[in-house]
DNA sequence: CTGTTAGCGCTTTCAA
DNA sequence: TTGAAAGCGCTAACAG
């Protein structure tokens, strides 16, 4: 009596325009297998004490399927407290590389049951007002920060209020746990590669100096170069964006410079495209004149001229552990709170942008006086890349 | 006793150390100001109705304020029946040029008060996945496709279920609202622009033969070479994946067949990339031997060797088009259900890919004796971009 | 093993 | 102008 008539109000004020979900609830469901509909929210979600009979248990489960419920996630969300939902504010400059870290991310998150929700950090304008909407308005149970973009104001307040979000590579005040990758060793491997080719006057051509992300893979540049014994000269670490035109005008620097290099070690791939450039434009050959490294890869480098070497990072990883560690605060289980990731060891892919120095500094002939000889690698099979 | 047992694994389960929001609800704030929570809310949402002595608006606004009130979105939603969220599924290999769209929409989106949810086509595995987990669930109140990835089938069922979806960039049988670029006014741009630089054996490196956007930029193309006179030879069409690879591959066809062009239209970036690489690979110099433009534009195309000549296309109105679509549809305003966005026309950003054929095309060889005149335009000023 | 009963935090009639 | 009350669809004690 009373519930008919709810419900005939229900249905008629739910006449928006068009509804949004099938609408059928968990009500519909029990009513149609004639239980309460506390059992059917049990057997569809395997609560824990599930003790129910086989025959309810298949009913429900023929029932649900053929009215064909979806639990609503508002109301699920409200009811349990919990969103289910991970957020990761990426830089509103997608670049080349983040969405290896998004995938990682998603399928960790995947597996753990999560949704992942990635926001451009740019979304409402700032940074601030997209954690407003996503974590101040209770949309996600987490969130990774996965963007330089975000200053450290803003990371403040988000880890006064917040303490579930953990930043991808980059450490800040060690408040924040984060987890990252190893940018020291990267880069070490890559201006290693330059030293072994007979380089000794080698560049760094870095990213922003306040980033540390930044800063540690300039230090892996200088353990290189210090464990070989070679110094760093005056000018030869030079900071700009992460970016094309940052590599183009860090590259004409440097190429301009008194001491000009015989290579660049790139902290970022996208810089390194614009160092190409620059060199082709200041008639530099590379890699005859000009050896250069990427940091980063992705397949654009196999189709640069010339390809580039570049050092792959575990960015898949990256993503996965950030998520991992994540659950871990969410579900409280304790663990490290900040992660550097190892384990897929950064691994150096020679293509054909660096060679053997062409003359030996101060006769100092190296024994493998084979030149450059760079494989003709083919660039990979192709493989299905829809258009958007 | 048992129950007990049963109690105490649960709340140990359940034990999540950190809470996801600040927690403060209107009923805070209402006791605080001394009102009922209906009360606060009108004030705090504008209700239309909402006259409201000036008094109390202000002290639930002072309290709102003090207490750092902010409305949980679940429980919103669950009221209002609607998310204001808006999802976007993107094609899991980020395309160079995704990111304009997607900045477009969520501009569009954020001024009509959405939240714009971005998700990878792979998501779940499956398209389909992702819409059950964004649509059924109801975690979105409209859905915009701007995949090439999801399959017809997967299409339909959305069609189906939940009329609120328009596709980006992409026609489905007629079925389904979708707003698109002008890909045929777009590719007659660039190949016009070969032809008007002398070009007549002009080849069309396009993308994948079953997807109508393909379809449409090739249509341009032939429309240019017809409106010109120019014939489209035998296997002057060659349909690959819209990626560096497919590209790559589809060049060198081109410049291994019979009768080899002194120019390609490439109907998308990457393919482009690919595509110069290829000619480099066989020693056919650009654009001294092999004229190349591109569909579509971003930086990267700057610091190519050489700088592609691309065609700009209003990818930013695409997604805000698409959103305000969507809206009228979420809000049963009537419109157009296709729409083709006009209004920043496609624009031809010349760069040095381009040059005036050497000599009339005898159906011979040409010598490399005459070239074309490369301006050395210099990549633009650099701009800020972050890391990771 | 299953049903009853309270909410989760917010919106929204309907009264006052 | 404001308050009371009834849900939105779901989960989670608790009782039977």
């Amino acid at each position: 009596m009373h519930n008919s008539l709810v419900q005939d109000r229900a249905d008629l004020s739910r006449r928006k325009p068009s509804s949004l979900r099938p609408g059928v609830t968990l009500a519909d469901v029990a009513r149609a297998a004639g239980v309460d509909q506390s059992t059917v929210s049990r057997v569809l979600r395997n609560d824990h004490g599930a003790r129910t009979t086989e025959a309810t248990r298949s009913r429900i489960h023929d029932e649900a399927s053929r009215l064909g419920y979806v639990a609503n996630a508002a109301a699920r969300s409200l009811a349990m407290r919990r969103t289910s939902t991970l957020g990761i504010l990426i830089p509103s400059s997608l670049n080349l590389v983040i969405v290896d870290v998004i995938r990682g991310a998603q399928d960790a998150a995947r597996e753990l049951g999560y949704v992942l929700m990635v926001a451009d950090a740019s979304e409402l304008g700032r940074a601030s007002d997209a954690v407003r909407s996503l974590v101040l308005e209770g949309r996600v149970d987490g969130l990774l920060i996965a963007s330089g973009t975000i200053t450290d104001e803003v990371t403040d307040d988000l880890l006064d209020g917040f303490g579930n979000c953990v930043i991808l590579n980059r450490r800040i005040g060690g408040r924040a746990p984060s987890v990252i990758e190893d940018d020291d060793l990267g880069m070490f491997i890559a201006t290693r590669e330059l030293i072994e080719h007979g380089h000794e006057t080698i560049a760094c051509l870095a990213g922003p100096i306040d980033i540390d992300t930044s800063r540690r893979r300039v230090a892996g540049y200088r353990r290189a170069m210090k464990a070989a014994g070679l110094k760093v000269g005056k000018g030869s670490v030079v900071h700009r964006p992460f970016d094309e035109a940052g590599g183009f005008s860090g590259t004409t620097e440097l190429l301009s410079g008194p001491n000009r290099p015989s290579a660049i070690a790139s902290a970022s791939l996208a810089a390194a495209i614009g160092g190409l450039a620059a060199a082709r434009g200041m008639n530099v050959g590379v890699p005859d004149e000009l050896s250069f490294t990427a940091f980063h890869d992705a397949p654009i480098a196999n189709y640069l001229s010339p390809p580039l070497t570049t050092v792959a990072m575990p960015l898949g990883q990256l993503g996965r552990q950030a998520v991992l560690m994540l659950h871990r605060r969410l579900t409280g289980v304790s663990g490290p709170t900040h992660v550097t990731v190892q384990d897929p060891a950064p691994r150096l892919i020679r293509r054909e942008s660096v060679a053997r120095l062409a003359k030996p500094r101060l006769g100092e002939p190296k024994s493998a006086a084979v030149l450059g000889h760079p494989k003709l690698l083919r660039p990979t099979t192709p493989e299905a890349t829809p258009a958007i």
